[in-house]
This record gives structure tokens, C-alpha cells and sequence, in this order.
DNA sequence: GTTTAACCCTGCACGC
DNA sequence: TGCGTGCAGGGTTAAA
């Protein structure tokens, strides 16, 4: 789950779930729902601090999720690849790989899904935010206002790095993940190994554009839903953004724009689709 | 500083 | 039918 789906998640949640007062939480008995609640030693330890609490706010750091609960405690969730939240109630099964699940007092529940437990939750106070290590290393969001072009220019000019895994490094900028970085550099004409430092005043000005609107545009069709990776939004709708993928996962087939075959590259372990045509 | 590989995990496609 | 293998990709970490 990269930005947009995040985004939608949290949006969601932002209607549905925020206001809610927890009445009861259980960590379920598998030995991966105990992973995705590392950080606690004990499922007590955890569901102790989310009942009797008000969801008070959802707020979104990159990949993070910031759940915030009355009484100053903060539920932080990442999704890793396969992690999601689900609205059901008690007359519902679980679905399988159900790892969490929060029961509101006003009825209806919250599961957290995830098949390859490669997610992570845990509770925190707001002051302890701060000294969260990986939140700490999250970097600018591609969509908040005081992200400036002048400002990505000086921070692309300060690396020698190739441009695909630079964009998904959360470090350097937060929020993209595979799929997302092949279709900006699509939608920016740029190659997945030009090096950041190389790039003309212009080109940084076409990337900069691209990860606004191809993030605005994945948000406006709900997220990316893949056939293998199955995202699905709070009460289990696919998104309709891989209707739009220009080049992720089309190896072979023709170029929107030009036709040329789609190639695909292993760049940093991961796969990458790019036009050998359009992007320079 | 940058890049690579291994690790965590499950489901699925593949070849034999 | 069933088994082993490799891949998918979020992130972190150690090593090159």
C-alpha cells in the first residue's frame, strides 16, 4: 500500500471510524497477529491502552497511519504490502489472517487484515511520536503545500543517485513505493537510472509536476487494486486507478502514448516498468 | 555516499 | 497430485 491507498484508508477512516468509542480489542491467537504488535511484549499490553478510547483523529505520514485516541495515545499503523482495515460486525466471519480486531460501543468492528504480516501497529503517546525512529526518518510528503519545487531542485542536486530508487527511498521523499515510482518517471519522461544530479532545471520541474498528479489522479480513482495484491478500501471496494497504469505491469504491451513495447528491469531488487521511447 | 542482498511472510505460478 | 522454487514488494539492516 503506497500514498494513495494510505490516503483513501485514511480518509475512510476520518469518517467512519473517527468519533467511535472502543468497547473491547483482541489480538488474535496466530503467532504473525503477534508479529504485527511486535513493539508490545503482551496483546494485553496493547489492548488495554485502545479500550474505553475515542478515535479522535486519522492522520497520515507518508505510508504511516496515525490513529489518535482522547487521553493523548496515538494507534500507528503501516500496511507493509498486504496490510488493511476492514468494517464488519459481529455477524460477520473473520476473514483469514485477521490479526486485530476493535469493537466500537455504538456496534460494528474494525479488522486489521494481513496475509504476509508484513504490517506493523502499535500504540504510543502523542509526545512519543517524536522519538519513534521510523516516523522520524519519514520524509516530506509530495503533497503537502510547503513542498516546493526550488526545494525538491536542491534536494535532487544533493544526491548522485538513480532516480527510481531515490523516489522510493521514504527518506529522501515519503509515500512511494513501486508502483507509483515507475508511473511518475513515466509521466515525467525520465528514466528509472538517470541520476538525481544530472537533471535540467526543467526535467525537475516535469518530476515535480508528475508526483503531484499522479498522486492527486491515484487518490481520485480510490488507489491501485492489482489482481495478486487485492488493496481494497475500508469496506472492501477495489480502487479503479489500475485502469490508468501507463506502464507498471505492462511489459511487453504497447506504449500508451508512443506503442513501443513496455520494458521491464530489475532496478534495486525491484521490478520496473519504463517506455524506452518516452522516457529519457 | 551509494548499492546490493538478505530478511520478514504468504499465496500463487511454474516445472518436474 | 504434490513438491520445491522463485517471485511479489513494504521496510530495515548489514555488508560491499
Amino acid at each position: 500500500m503506497e500514498l494513495p491507498e494510505v490516503e483513501v484508508m485514511r480518509r475512510d477512516l476520518e469518517k467512519d471510524v473517527v468519533g467511535r468509542r472502543i468497547a473491547a480489542a483482541e489480538v488474535r491467537p496466530s503467532r504473525n497477529a503477534m508479529r504485527i504488535i511486535r513493539r508490545h511484549a503482551r496483546r494485553k499490553e496493547f489492548t488495554d491502552r485502545l479500550v474505553g478510547h475515542r478515535f479522535t483523529k486519522a492522520e497520515r505520514r507518508g505510508k504511516y497511519l496515525l490513529l489518535h485516541l482522547d487521553g493523548g495515545d496515538v494507534l500507528v499503523v503501516h500496511f507493509g504490502m498486504s496490510g488493511r482495515f476492514l468494517r464488519g460486525n459481529k455477524r460477520q466471519a473473520l476473514p483469514p489472517h485477521t490479526h486485530v480486531v476493535i469493537d466500537f460501543q455504538q456496534g460494528g468492528d474494525l479488522r486489521y487484515i494481513d496475509p504476509r504480516a508484513l504490517g506493523e501497529m502499535f500504540v504510543t503517546t502523542t509526545d512519543e511520536l517524536g522519538k519513534v525512529k521510523e516516523l522520524q526518518h519519514v520524509a516530506i510528503d509530495p503533497l503537502d503545500h510547503v513542498f516546493t519545487w526550488q526545494q525538491f531542485a536542491a534536494a535532487l542536486a544533493a544526491r548522485a543517485a538513480k532516480l527510481k530508487p531515490l523516489l522510493m527511498d521514504q527518506g529522501f521523499i515519503s509515500g512511494l513505493g513501486n508502483i507509483y515510482s515507475d508511473e511518475v518517471l513515466f509521466a515525467a519522461g525520465l528514466r528509472h537510472d538517470r541520476l538525481s544530479n544530472t537533471l535540467s532545471a526543467q526535467e525537475v520541474r516535469r518530476l515535480y509536476r508528475a508526483l503531484q498528479e499522479v498522486l492527486q489522479d491515484a487518490i481520485r480513482h480510490r488507489g491501485t487494486t492489482l489482481e495478486d495484491e487485492a488493496y481494497v478500501d475500508l469496506f472492501g471496494k477495489p480502487g479503479e486507478y489500475q485502469h490508468e497504469l501507463k506502464v507498471y505491469g505492462r511489459a511487453g504491451q504497447p506504449c500508451r502514448r508512443c506503442r513501443t513495447p513496455i520494458e521491464s528491469v530489475k532496478v534495486a531488487g525491484r521490478t520496473s516498468y519504463f517506455c524506452p521511447q518516452c522516457q529519457s
